[in-house]
DNA sequence: TTTT
DNA sequence: TTTT
């Protein structure tokens, strides 16, 4: 009854694998890159440092889960950490990777589009709430904008 | 040197309140709605019951956080418990709240519009970091559009 | 699918309570104090603020873990917030509390030793693993002993 | 700003080593087995599945933590995962750890004590709050003593 | 092997 | 590479 508690946000790095065990159980398999802002010494400059992790999420959920995520996804993960390790060429291998109880997603992927408004409405196709639409379900293409404004927060020197 | 750790996401029940100490320390203090979702036994549907935390952020960043937050955004946080206790009306009074030492955002909060799109491009002025436009920097009214298809998930009996 | 998780270590402030539901599932509620050690301003001197948290813990492991639990105890707690409110004297009250998901027993608890020596050696009686005679166990009265050498850490300005 | 935190305990794989960075930051390293406890299927019996987690701890605490640690203390630990990556024999290697933000004690490890009794109390010498004798100042050997009790846990089918 |  |  050790304590084994993992929380984690940050972004997809490749579409997640959906595979089945022998017997049956559903296994989702995915990358999170969790981004540290630091200051870089030599050039003062706000950066992200990417922590890569593995992420490894079982069960029925597994399956529901994929279809909402893709490269780029924006989530949030509790789990915990798991150890595991194998020979290979002769070579003792190991790795450390989280098992995920708990996701929520907080974007709505590439390609998803839908953050469409309500000409005034208070909240404009607002996402509001950890659900998305599949990303198999494609949204009607949306008018040209600009990038959001993050240069702002950079400017004032906040790195959240 | 206890553990005093929790990570909590949800939405604020209402708009952040910024003011300062005697000495000067900024204080923003907002309500989380973290809620639980759970089958109604007696309807079988379900249904979120909200777990309201107070929580409370000191320091430079409150007042920084304090113009990306209104009644309605999603965050994710980081912080510890605190507990204070007083006394009214001959009344002991106690509560446990929240200190805040990170927030993300997970939403761009109610009338931040600016989830613009460029017409077919992969990303539509989506949302991807964390960051998000000054509540008080109002974007132009966007084009009217559906609410978010979240229903479907409902429909899947997967609840996240 | 919020994130909702607490992760705490303190000392039991009385002895747990367990009772039943009418359906029949145990309960155990006990108050556990999360230190925070910081310097007083005043003195300059070390000081333990306590976070008085509410812990309830549910099913047949509450039982069973009932019976290693006694006021003073030492613990680390893994479990969520939950929020519960209601009405007395026409008065609205709430409560913040913890829903303990893992328990992990980090003392033998109180009467179950009592800081004894073996003739001079610093610290009679290590502790090393998480388990614990019952509480119902009484252990003969050990002898009247100094307290523990904690002082050497403070000295030391170590504030853990 | 993102979300980054881990909470785990376990008991010290190895004896910690301290070093220092070029620049004189202190640096601890050591490892932590989080142990899952599962039933085996083969046997029906509670196992110890092992995590190994390395652990990484910078500052001038990295010093004064390191002389309550050794091979087999038990602690709770709160710190950040980190990834890094390196090539060795033209071959990409990369690792995913924790750095260490707080530190707890569960035990006084190994060799510090010993279950000694003073005369005729069962449990010589309790253990009640996260500090211990640093491992350098070793006590007298202690008389024998029966192992604990908590076998009595198991026969109970309770694995907490 | 890498995301924003 | 591994602890209890």
């Amino acid at each position: 009854m050790s304590i084994n508690r993992v929380n984690i946000s940050g972004n997809l790095t490749r579409d997640p694998e959906l595979r089945a065990t022998a017997s049956g159980t559903q296994v989702l398999s995915f990358g999170v890159a969790v981004n540290d802002r630091r200051r870089n010494p030599q050039t003062g400059d706000w950066e992200d440092y990417p922590n890569f992790v593995d992420c490894t999420m079982f069960g029925t959920r597994a399956e529901a889960v994929s279809r909402y995520l893709q490269k780029g996804s924006k989530v949030a993960i509790e789990g915990k950490l798991r150890y595991s390790s194998w020979e290979r060429d002769g070579q003792r291998r190991s790795k450390l990777e989280v098992i995920v109880d708990e996701i929520e997603f907080m974007s709505r992927g590439q390609n998803q589009g839908g953050y469409s408004q309500d000409g005034g409405s208070s909240y404009g196709g607002g996402y509001s709430g950890g659900y998305a639409a599949p990303a198999a379900q494609p949204a009607p293409a949306p008018a040209p904008v600009q990038a959001p404004p993050a240069v702002d927060v950079y400017d004032e020197d906040i790195p959240f």
